[in-house]
DNA sequence: GCAGTCAGTTGCTTGAAGCAACCTTATGTG
DNA sequence: CACATAAGGTTGCTTCAAGCAACTGACTGC
Protein backbone atom coordinates (compact mmCIF):
# COMPACT_ATOMS: atom_id res chain seq x y z
CA UNK A 1 0.00 0.00 0.00
CA UNK A 2 1.15 3.28 -1.15
CA UNK A 3 -0.35 5.16 1.99
CA UNK A 4 -2.59 3.56 5.08
CA UNK A 5 -4.58 6.48 5.70
CA UNK A 6 -7.80 7.28 3.89
CA UNK A 7 -8.30 10.68 3.92
CA UNK A 8 -11.60 12.80 3.73
CA UNK A 9 -13.46 9.48 5.09
CA UNK A 10 -15.58 10.22 8.14
CA UNK A 11 -16.11 6.68 9.03
CA UNK A 12 -15.31 4.30 11.63
CA UNK A 13 -14.58 1.37 9.95
CA UNK A 14 -12.32 3.96 7.50
CA UNK A 15 -10.34 4.79 10.70
CA UNK A 16 -10.43 0.86 11.73
CA UNK A 17 -8.61 -0.16 8.33
CA UNK A 18 -6.23 2.98 8.55
CA UNK A 19 -5.03 1.11 11.45
CA UNK A 20 -4.97 -2.62 11.01
CA UNK A 21 -6.18 -2.70 7.31
CA UNK A 22 -2.63 -2.73 6.32
CA UNK A 23 -1.44 -6.02 4.68
CA UNK A 24 -0.68 -8.61 7.65
CA UNK A 25 -1.77 -6.58 10.32
CA UNK A 26 -5.21 -8.40 10.94
CA UNK A 27 -2.93 -11.92 10.75
CA UNK A 28 -0.44 -11.23 13.01
CA UNK A 29 -3.00 -9.82 15.59
CA UNK A 30 -4.95 -13.56 14.67
CA UNK A 31 -1.07 -15.15 14.82
CA UNK A 32 -0.95 -13.52 18.56
CA UNK A 33 -4.22 -14.25 19.55
CA UNK A 34 -3.50 -18.27 19.03
CA UNK A 35 -0.16 -17.65 20.74
CA UNK A 36 2.62 -17.09 18.57
CA UNK A 37 4.78 -14.24 20.44
CA UNK A 38 8.39 -14.03 19.34
CA UNK A 39 9.42 -12.53 16.27
CA UNK A 40 10.35 -15.91 14.80
CA UNK A 41 7.58 -17.46 15.66
CA UNK A 42 5.51 -15.34 13.64
CA UNK A 43 7.40 -14.68 10.47
CA UNK A 44 7.33 -18.36 10.01
CA UNK A 45 3.93 -19.36 10.97
CA UNK A 46 3.20 -16.17 8.60
CA UNK A 47 6.04 -16.26 5.65
CA UNK A 48 5.94 -12.49 5.62
CA UNK A 49 9.08 -10.18 5.39
CA UNK A 50 11.29 -9.96 8.17
CA UNK A 51 11.58 -6.23 7.52
CA UNK A 52 7.84 -5.94 7.04
CA UNK A 53 7.03 -7.81 10.00
CA UNK A 54 9.36 -5.58 11.76
CA UNK A 55 7.39 -2.36 10.13
CA UNK A 56 3.74 -3.90 11.16
CA UNK A 57 4.87 -4.72 14.99
CA UNK A 58 6.05 -1.33 15.41
CA UNK A 59 2.66 0.34 14.03
CA UNK A 60 0.58 -2.14 15.84
CA UNK A 61 2.64 -1.10 19.15
CA UNK A 62 2.16 2.71 18.55
CA UNK A 63 -1.70 2.65 18.14
CA UNK A 64 -1.52 0.34 21.18
CA UNK A 65 -2.83 -3.00 19.39
CA UNK A 66 0.49 -4.83 20.90
CA UNK A 67 2.50 -4.92 24.16
CA UNK A 68 6.35 -5.71 23.75
CA UNK A 69 6.84 -7.20 26.88
CA UNK A 70 11.22 -8.92 27.82
CA UNK A 71 10.71 -12.10 28.37
CA UNK A 72 14.95 -11.98 28.78
CA UNK A 73 17.93 -10.21 29.36
CA UNK A 74 21.42 -9.99 27.55
CA UNK A 75 20.49 -10.23 24.96
CA UNK A 76 16.54 -8.22 25.49
CA UNK A 77 14.23 -10.55 23.71
CA UNK A 78 10.57 -9.77 23.65
CA UNK A 79 7.52 -11.43 23.03
CA UNK A 80 4.67 -9.46 21.78
CA UNK A 81 1.12 -9.54 23.80
CA UNK A 82 -2.27 -7.83 22.68
CA UNK A 83 -3.72 -4.71 24.34
CA UNK A 84 -7.45 -4.55 25.61
CA UNK A 85 -7.96 -2.61 22.19
CA UNK A 86 -6.14 -5.56 20.56
CA UNK A 87 -7.83 -8.43 22.32
CA UNK A 88 -11.19 -6.35 21.27
CA UNK A 89 -10.60 -7.21 17.28
CA UNK A 90 -11.76 -10.85 18.66
CA UNK A 91 -15.33 -9.97 16.89
CA UNK A 92 -13.71 -8.67 13.61
CA UNK A 93 -12.01 -11.54 13.59
CA UNK A 94 -14.37 -13.84 13.94
CA UNK A 95 -16.84 -11.91 11.94
CA UNK A 96 -14.28 -12.65 8.72
CA UNK A 97 -13.88 -15.94 9.91
CA UNK A 98 -17.06 -16.59 8.99
CA UNK A 99 -17.26 -15.12 6.13
CA UNK A 100 -14.20 -17.30 4.69
CA UNK A 101 -16.06 -20.46 5.73
CA UNK A 102 -18.95 -19.49 4.25
CA UNK A 103 -17.23 -18.63 1.13
CA UNK A 104 -14.43 -19.88 0.34
CA UNK A 105 -14.39 -22.91 1.72
CA UNK A 106 -12.13 -25.52 2.26
CA UNK A 107 -12.41 -29.32 0.77
CA UNK A 108 -12.73 -30.49 4.28
CA UNK A 109 -14.29 -28.07 6.23
CA UNK A 110 -12.90 -25.44 8.28
CA UNK A 111 -9.48 -25.20 8.86
CA UNK A 112 -10.36 -23.75 12.52
CA UNK A 113 -12.84 -23.86 15.37
CA UNK A 114 -13.53 -21.19 17.84
CA UNK A 115 -15.27 -22.84 20.76
CA UNK A 116 -16.59 -21.38 23.86
CA UNK A 117 -14.43 -22.03 26.63
CA UNK A 118 -16.86 -22.40 29.10
CA UNK A 119 -19.32 -24.92 27.53
CA UNK A 120 -17.53 -26.24 25.02
CA UNK A 121 -20.03 -25.05 22.61
CA UNK A 122 -19.39 -23.80 18.85
CA UNK A 123 -19.09 -19.95 18.00
CA UNK A 124 -21.32 -18.23 15.41
CA UNK A 125 -19.84 -15.50 13.24
CA UNK A 126 -20.87 -13.10 15.63
CA UNK A 127 -18.86 -14.61 18.74
CA UNK A 128 -21.97 -16.02 20.21
CA UNK A 129 -21.87 -19.20 21.70
CA UNK A 130 -24.11 -21.40 19.96
CA UNK A 131 -24.98 -23.66 23.06
CA UNK A 132 -25.41 -21.41 25.51
CA UNK A 133 -26.65 -18.45 24.09
CA UNK A 134 -23.70 -15.94 24.96
CA UNK A 135 -22.02 -12.69 23.67
CA UNK A 136 -18.86 -14.06 24.06
CA UNK A 137 -14.88 -11.85 23.84
CA UNK A 138 -11.88 -12.95 23.15
CA UNK A 139 -10.84 -14.29 26.88
CA UNK A 140 -14.29 -16.18 26.34
CA UNK A 141 -13.42 -18.59 23.48
CA UNK A 142 -10.75 -20.79 22.26
CA UNK A 143 -9.32 -22.13 18.62
CA UNK A 144 -9.27 -25.49 17.44
CA UNK A 145 -7.96 -27.07 14.31
CA UNK A 146 -10.93 -28.24 12.41
CA UNK A 147 -11.56 -31.14 10.28
CA UNK A 148 -10.21 -28.99 7.14
CA UNK A 149 -6.90 -28.84 9.11
CA UNK A 150 -6.92 -32.83 9.09
CA UNK A 151 -7.91 -33.33 5.37
CA UNK A 152 -5.24 -30.44 4.76
CA UNK A 153 -2.28 -32.61 6.53
CA UNK A 154 -3.67 -35.99 4.74
CA UNK A 155 -2.72 -33.68 1.70
CA UNK A 156 0.59 -33.30 2.93
CA UNK A 157 1.03 -30.17 2.83
CA UNK A 158 -0.34 -28.20 5.94
CA UNK A 159 2.19 -25.52 7.94
CA UNK A 160 0.40 -23.44 9.63
CA UNK B 1 0.45 -4.47 -1.84
CA UNK B 2 2.48 -6.36 -3.50
CA UNK B 3 0.32 -9.34 -3.86
CA UNK B 4 -2.98 -10.22 -2.60
CA UNK B 5 -2.48 -13.63 -1.80
CA UNK B 6 -1.00 -15.26 1.79
CA UNK B 7 0.59 -18.41 0.62
CA UNK B 8 0.92 -21.08 2.80
CA UNK B 9 -1.80 -20.06 4.93
CA UNK B 10 -4.38 -22.17 5.89
CA UNK B 11 -6.97 -20.15 8.06
CA UNK B 12 -10.30 -18.82 6.59
CA UNK B 13 -9.21 -15.83 8.26
CA UNK B 14 -6.33 -15.18 5.48
CA UNK B 15 -8.65 -16.83 3.12
CA UNK B 16 -11.08 -13.87 3.32
CA UNK B 17 -8.08 -11.68 2.88
CA UNK B 18 -6.78 -12.48 0.34
CA UNK B 19 -10.05 -11.42 -1.12
CA UNK B 20 -11.28 -8.51 0.74
CA UNK B 21 -8.26 -7.43 2.40
CA UNK B 22 -6.21 -5.37 -0.30
CA UNK B 23 -6.18 -1.57 -0.03
CA UNK B 24 -10.26 -0.05 -0.62
CA UNK B 25 -11.93 -3.16 -1.35
CA UNK B 26 -13.71 -2.72 2.34
CA UNK B 27 -14.48 0.50 1.57
CA UNK B 28 -15.87 0.03 -2.02
CA UNK B 29 -18.34 -3.16 -0.07
CA UNK B 30 -19.31 -0.39 2.10
CA UNK B 31 -20.07 2.56 0.04
CA UNK B 32 -22.15 0.19 -2.45
CA UNK B 33 -24.00 -0.52 0.83
CA UNK B 34 -24.57 2.76 1.92
CA UNK B 35 -26.04 3.34 -2.22
CA UNK B 36 -23.25 4.60 -4.47
CA UNK B 37 -23.50 2.41 -7.13
CA UNK B 38 -21.74 4.16 -9.77
CA UNK B 39 -18.23 4.74 -10.88
CA UNK B 40 -17.79 8.59 -10.50
CA UNK B 41 -19.82 8.17 -7.11
CA UNK B 42 -18.19 5.62 -5.91
CA UNK B 43 -14.80 7.67 -7.18
CA UNK B 44 -16.04 11.00 -5.74
CA UNK B 45 -17.27 9.25 -2.53
CA UNK B 46 -13.84 7.68 -1.89
CA UNK B 47 -11.42 9.53 -3.05
CA UNK B 48 -9.61 6.77 -4.48
CA UNK B 49 -7.65 6.57 -7.84
CA UNK B 50 -9.55 5.88 -10.65
CA UNK B 51 -7.86 2.94 -12.39
CA UNK B 52 -7.57 1.26 -8.44
CA UNK B 53 -11.40 1.82 -9.02
CA UNK B 54 -11.72 0.25 -11.90
CA UNK B 55 -9.02 -3.07 -10.59
CA UNK B 56 -10.90 -2.91 -7.60
CA UNK B 57 -14.64 -3.27 -9.07
CA UNK B 58 -13.12 -5.76 -11.32
CA UNK B 59 -11.53 -8.25 -8.84
CA UNK B 60 -14.66 -7.69 -6.42
CA UNK B 61 -16.50 -9.00 -9.89
CA UNK B 62 -14.73 -11.41 -10.97
CA UNK B 63 -14.65 -12.93 -6.86
CA UNK B 64 -18.55 -12.85 -6.90
CA UNK B 65 -18.56 -9.74 -4.02
CA UNK B 66 -19.82 -7.08 -6.77
CA UNK B 67 -22.50 -7.61 -9.80
CA UNK B 68 -22.51 -5.11 -12.59
CA UNK B 69 -25.78 -4.43 -14.02
CA UNK B 70 -26.59 -1.61 -17.07
CA UNK B 71 -28.55 1.25 -16.53
CA UNK B 72 -28.25 2.24 -19.76
CA UNK B 73 -27.16 2.04 -23.59
CA UNK B 74 -25.07 4.21 -26.02
CA UNK B 75 -23.10 4.59 -24.57
CA UNK B 76 -23.56 1.92 -22.25
CA UNK B 77 -23.26 3.08 -18.41
CA UNK B 78 -23.51 0.49 -15.42
CA UNK B 79 -24.36 0.32 -11.92
CA UNK B 80 -22.64 -2.27 -9.08
CA UNK B 81 -24.56 -3.92 -6.86
CA UNK B 82 -23.81 -6.40 -4.17
CA UNK B 83 -24.08 -10.34 -4.50
CA UNK B 84 -25.70 -12.35 -1.34
CA UNK B 85 -21.74 -13.10 -0.81
CA UNK B 86 -21.02 -9.21 -1.02
CA UNK B 87 -23.76 -8.64 1.28
CA UNK B 88 -22.90 -10.99 3.94
CA UNK B 89 -19.78 -9.15 4.72
CA UNK B 90 -22.13 -6.78 6.58
CA UNK B 91 -21.62 -8.76 9.61
CA UNK B 92 -17.78 -7.93 9.35
CA UNK B 93 -18.36 -4.51 8.53
CA UNK B 94 -20.08 -3.87 11.44
CA UNK B 95 -17.53 -5.18 14.04
CA UNK B 96 -15.32 -3.28 12.10
CA UNK B 97 -17.46 -0.36 12.53
CA UNK B 98 -17.89 -0.79 16.36
CA UNK B 99 -14.51 -1.69 17.06
CA UNK B 100 -13.67 2.41 14.96
CA UNK B 101 -16.10 3.82 17.76
CA UNK B 102 -15.01 2.44 20.71
CA UNK B 103 -11.34 2.89 19.92
CA UNK B 104 -10.75 5.66 17.20
CA UNK B 105 -13.63 7.84 18.16
CA UNK B 106 -14.90 10.85 16.82
CA UNK B 107 -15.01 13.82 18.95
CA UNK B 108 -18.35 14.45 18.82
CA UNK B 109 -19.65 10.81 18.16
CA UNK B 110 -20.18 7.85 15.62
CA UNK B 111 -20.34 9.64 12.57
CA UNK B 112 -22.58 6.71 11.45
CA UNK B 113 -25.33 5.05 13.11
CA UNK B 114 -26.63 1.16 12.28
CA UNK B 115 -30.21 0.48 12.85
CA UNK B 116 -32.93 -2.27 12.61
CA UNK B 117 -35.51 -0.97 10.00
CA UNK B 118 -38.67 -3.07 11.05
CA UNK B 119 -38.12 -1.48 15.12
CA UNK B 120 -35.68 1.66 14.79
CA UNK B 121 -33.55 -0.26 17.42
CA UNK B 122 -29.86 0.56 17.28
CA UNK B 123 -27.12 -2.37 16.16
CA UNK B 124 -24.74 -3.35 18.13
CA UNK B 125 -21.00 -4.67 16.63
CA UNK B 126 -22.44 -7.82 16.79
CA UNK B 127 -25.16 -7.10 13.94
CA UNK B 128 -27.57 -8.15 16.54
CA UNK B 129 -30.73 -5.18 17.39
CA UNK B 130 -30.73 -3.41 20.95
CA UNK B 131 -34.27 -3.07 21.03
CA UNK B 132 -36.06 -6.43 20.43
CA UNK B 133 -32.50 -8.42 20.50
CA UNK B 134 -32.94 -10.82 16.86
CA UNK B 135 -29.49 -11.46 14.94
CA UNK B 136 -29.48 -9.18 11.83
CA UNK B 137 -28.36 -9.08 8.12
CA UNK B 138 -27.68 -6.91 5.51
CA UNK B 139 -31.07 -6.46 4.56
CA UNK B 140 -32.55 -5.65 8.16
CA UNK B 141 -30.83 -2.63 8.63
CA UNK B 142 -29.72 0.77 7.96
CA UNK B 143 -27.18 3.21 8.54
CA UNK B 144 -28.26 6.86 9.67
CA UNK B 145 -26.07 9.77 10.15
CA UNK B 146 -24.81 9.96 13.92
CA UNK B 147 -23.47 12.66 15.74
CA UNK B 148 -20.28 12.90 14.73
CA UNK B 149 -21.33 13.61 11.45
CA UNK B 150 -23.01 16.61 12.77
CA UNK B 151 -19.88 17.82 14.52
CA UNK B 152 -18.01 17.34 11.36
CA UNK B 153 -20.32 19.23 9.93
CA UNK B 154 -20.60 21.89 11.95
CA UNK B 155 -16.26 22.15 11.91
CA UNK B 156 -17.03 22.40 8.18
CA UNK B 157 -15.27 19.83 6.56
CA UNK B 158 -16.95 16.86 5.84
CA UNK B 159 -17.94 15.51 3.17
CA UNK B 160 -18.32 11.68 3.04
C1' DG C 1 36.71 -21.56 18.36
C1' DC C 2 32.80 -22.75 15.84
C1' DA C 3 27.90 -23.51 15.10
C1' DG C 4 23.37 -22.20 16.32
C1' DT C 5 19.56 -19.09 18.07
C1' DC C 6 16.94 -14.97 18.27
C1' DA C 7 15.63 -10.47 16.80
C1' DG C 8 16.08 -7.62 14.10
C1' DT C 9 18.46 -4.04 10.10
C1' DT C 10 20.29 -2.90 5.47
C1' DG C 11 20.29 -2.81 0.54
C1' DC C 12 18.36 -3.98 -3.66
C1' DT C 13 14.37 -5.07 -6.76
C1' DT C 14 9.62 -5.35 -8.08
C1' DG C 15 5.18 -3.81 -8.66
C1' DA C 16 0.90 -1.66 -6.61
C1' DA C 17 -1.10 2.78 -5.83
C1' DG C 18 -1.38 7.82 -6.80
C1' DC C 19 -1.85 11.32 -10.30
C1' DA C 20 -2.90 13.68 -14.45
C1' DA C 21 -4.14 13.45 -19.07
C1' DC C 22 -6.63 11.34 -22.61
C1' DC C 23 -10.55 8.77 -25.01
C1' DT C 24 -15.36 7.68 -26.30
C1' DT C 25 -20.19 8.32 -26.71
C1' DA C 26 -23.66 11.18 -25.73
C1' DT C 27 -26.56 15.46 -24.23
C1' DG C 28 -27.15 20.40 -23.70
C1' DT C 29 -26.42 25.45 -25.06
C1' DG C 30 -25.84 29.52 -27.85
C1' DC D 1 -22.71 24.04 -36.18
C1' DA D 2 -19.07 24.65 -32.51
C1' DC D 3 -18.28 24.07 -27.90
C1' DA D 4 -18.80 22.55 -23.16
C1' DT D 5 -20.06 19.05 -19.97
C1' DA D 6 -20.96 14.40 -18.33
C1' DA D 7 -20.07 9.33 -17.32
C1' DG D 8 -17.02 5.64 -17.28
C1' DG D 9 -13.30 4.33 -17.95
C1' DT D 10 -7.79 3.62 -20.02
C1' DT D 11 -2.88 4.97 -20.55
C1' DG D 12 1.52 6.53 -19.05
C1' DC D 13 4.49 8.04 -15.63
C1' DT D 14 6.20 8.33 -10.79
C1' DT D 15 6.66 6.99 -6.07
C1' DC D 16 6.94 4.25 -2.29
C1' DA D 17 5.54 -0.26 0.11
C1' DA D 18 6.58 -5.12 0.07
C1' DG D 19 9.53 -9.18 -1.08
C1' DC D 20 14.07 -11.16 -0.74
C1' DA D 21 18.61 -12.22 0.73
C1' DA D 22 22.43 -11.08 3.28
C1' DC D 23 24.31 -9.16 7.31
C1' DT D 24 24.75 -7.74 12.33
C1' DG D 25 25.00 -8.32 17.30
C1' DA D 26 24.60 -10.45 21.56
C1' DC D 27 24.47 -14.39 23.54
C1' DT D 28 24.53 -20.14 24.47
C1' DG D 29 26.23 -24.72 24.06
C1' DC D 30 29.75 -28.03 22.70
Amino acid sequence: MLRHDYPGQYCSIAKALEVIGERWSLLIVRDVMLGNRRFDELQGSLGIARNVLSARLQRLIDEDILERRPYQTSPERHEYFLTEKGLDLWPSLVALLGWGDRHTPYPGGPPMLIVHKECGGTVSDRGICEECGEVLHARDARALPGPGLDALALAGTANA
